[in-house]
DNA sequence: TAAATAAAAGATTTTTTTGTCTTTTATTAT
DNA sequence: ATAATAAAAGACAAAAAAATCTTTTATTTA
């Protein structure tokens, strides 16, 4: 479903709304580490969400990244759509250039009906909102 | 959610079950030009299919490959399984390695029902069953 | 039995994804 | 101002996935 990239970058977002803020800001080496992640490879996820404003770093002492009060009112969706593209949820699940309710392909009823469930998760919910759940709940990141 | 190589095994033995039988084989070639997919590629694929007794093939003159009765009522399921491995509807979507009902990840409750949903679908339609509405609802494969 | 056919198997190449390292730029605290 | 710090950017390497080509083996029909 998601590419690697794609998964650190959920986790890395989550682990900034719960660990992190402008006020006490995380480096990459800290989230790598405490995610199990190679770093590295993290730095540039990181690098391409805050190109496109859904988290936000300063450089130098005491900078790394965090998520403002604007970050945290976006949502996974935004962040998927980031890393893997605009058609992650729209693509056909066999890989048909035409699929869609009136020309399905034959997994179309199937795989709409449950990806079109966490599809409306992921963009209905802020991150910031997840993040108290999470903390709530005491989830692993 | 599914490999290249899974959405080509997918579609080709749907296409086998709606357009082949014992008695009208369809070589790799034909299967290929139909699906608009690579040859080489999918002859690969088509002979792990056959290894796993998912598909039937005979060499030679008026060879090819088809679906024998039995089968016709395994699953997409054990397709499936077969090109992208035993994991597929159980791994963690955020690849973590311990994910589960009693210990979920933050993305867990909406996934799980996405993906069970799914994974149900496969493995209670029997091939030769979904070939029947793919026929009847002359669907695109 | 021989020629033709088509899958099976093996080896190789290309492309994409993942992961690493180095240099540059911006920021902050001294 | 200067040194230290940490992200940004660029270049590179390794691994995995996708795709291709060649050789071998089995089967059938003439």
């Amino acid at each position: 479903m998601f590419s690697q990239a794609c998964k650190y970058a959920i986790r890395a977002v989550l682990y900034l709304a719960v660990h992190a803020s402008a006020g006490k800001k995380v480096g990459v080496k800290d989230i790598a580490a405490a995610l199990d992640v190679p770093k590295y490879f993290l730095a540039k996820i990181l690098q391409q969400l805050s190109r496109n404003n859904l988290i936000s770093s300063t450089k130098g002492p005491s900078g790394g990244f965090y998520l403002s009060e604007k970050n945290l009112e976006a949502t996974l969706k935004e962040v998927v759509e980031c890393i893997d593209g605009p058609d992650v949820f729209n693509a056909c699940i066999l890989g048909l250039p035409v699929c869609s309710s009136e020309n399905p392909c034959p997994l179309h009823i199937q795989a709409f009906a449950y990806r079109e469930g966490l599809h409306y998760q992921l963009k209905h919910q802020a991150i910031g909102d997840l993040a108290k759940r999470i903390e709530r709940e005491e989830q692993k990141i």
